[in-house]
DNA sequence: AATGGGACCTGCGCGC
DNA sequence: TGCGCGCAGGTCCCAT
């Protein structure tokens, strides 16, 4: 499911590929996934623009193009880009004038695809919280003294912080040491300094493996990413822990899987 | 106000 | 062998 670093990879990958490139006729095969505008006025909008600028906010891929216009892209959990694409069993098909083509591939048609006069008015772009790169050590130990609910939900709330999902959230906790129930505001300063620096590490480490491929993210190339042989407790349940031995336990929490270790975690 | 649960989706793996 | 069910998760929406 791509996160910050599977999305981050995905943007070096179209950077390569189509900056600057001219998009000649865009074809859509599910209009579902075409939040904003209608998919005919989502094609005529976007033929003949060229791809200007490519950033990346959070998990939101915006696509900057030459008529001020913005394609702004969020994968969800199974939205794939794949470049150069065949423009077969894709949901939306981008064709340049160079006769490549980009494909927008999305298993579970929950990813959003939209075409922007300025992507700044978007409220959940707004409602992003910083990126765990843009906080300090002091600036986190405050963020999380207010809060009383417990770190790992919290970890994955787009308005509080941005850019890490179900899987580095419980990746940082178990590099951090800390329990996923742990009530934010009970974390010692020195437990909320450890914890920034294995979030900031973790994606680090993640970006240069390209991302982790568990279901269905790949990069841009369409090859998986390298990180998931990495993990140390997510997807793991029942498997010793590395470190103790421990069997690695699943929790449900807020709805998602959780993993941690209940030895090394506390 | 903050929190929790369901909805949105589809394909896969499991148990019977 | 085949079928039905639960699960996977990012975000929104609603209820409490």
């Amino acid at each position: 499911m791509p996160e910050l670093p599977e999305v981050e990879t995905v943007k070096r990958g179209l950077e390569r590929a189509v900056l600057g490139k001219k998009i000649v006729e865009v074809r859509v095969f599910n209009p579902k996934v075409i939040r904003f505008p209608s998919a005919a006025k989502f094609k005529k909008g976007l033929a003949g623009a060229a791809i200007k600028n490519i950033l990346r906010k959070a998990k939101v891929l915006i696509l900057e193009l030459s008529n001020s216009k913005s394609l702004v892209i969020h994968l969800k959990m199974t939205g794939q880009l794949v470049y150069p694409g065949c423009g077969k069993a894709s949901r939306v098909s981008f064709y340049f004038s160079d006769g490549k083509i980009l494909d927008f591939n999305d298993q579970r048609l929950f990813a959003d695809l939209r075409l922007m006069d300025r992507w700044q008015d978007l409220k959940f772009i707004q409602n992003l919280g910083p990126e765990p790169f843009e906080i300090s050590t002091e600036r986190f130990i405050e963020m999380l003294d207010t809060k009383k609910t417990k770190i790992k939900p919290l970890l994955m709330d787009q308005a509080f912080i941005s850019g890490i999902g179900n899987l580095y959230a419980a990746e940082a906790l178990f590099g951090a040491g800390i329990d996923p129930c742990r009530p934010a505001n009970s974390l010692t300063d020195k437990e909320c300094t450890v914890l920034l620096k294995v979030i900031k590490d973790t994606l680090n480490k993640a970006i240069e493996h390209k991302g982790s491929s568990v279901d269905q993210y790949v990069q841009l190339s369409g090859q998986p990413g390298g990180f998931a042989k990495y993990h140390k407790v997510y997807d793991r349940r029942g498997l010793p822990c590395f470190v103790c031995k421990t069997p690695i336990q699943r929790i449900a929490l807020g709805g998602r899987g959780t993993y941690f270790c209940p030895k090394c975690q506390r």
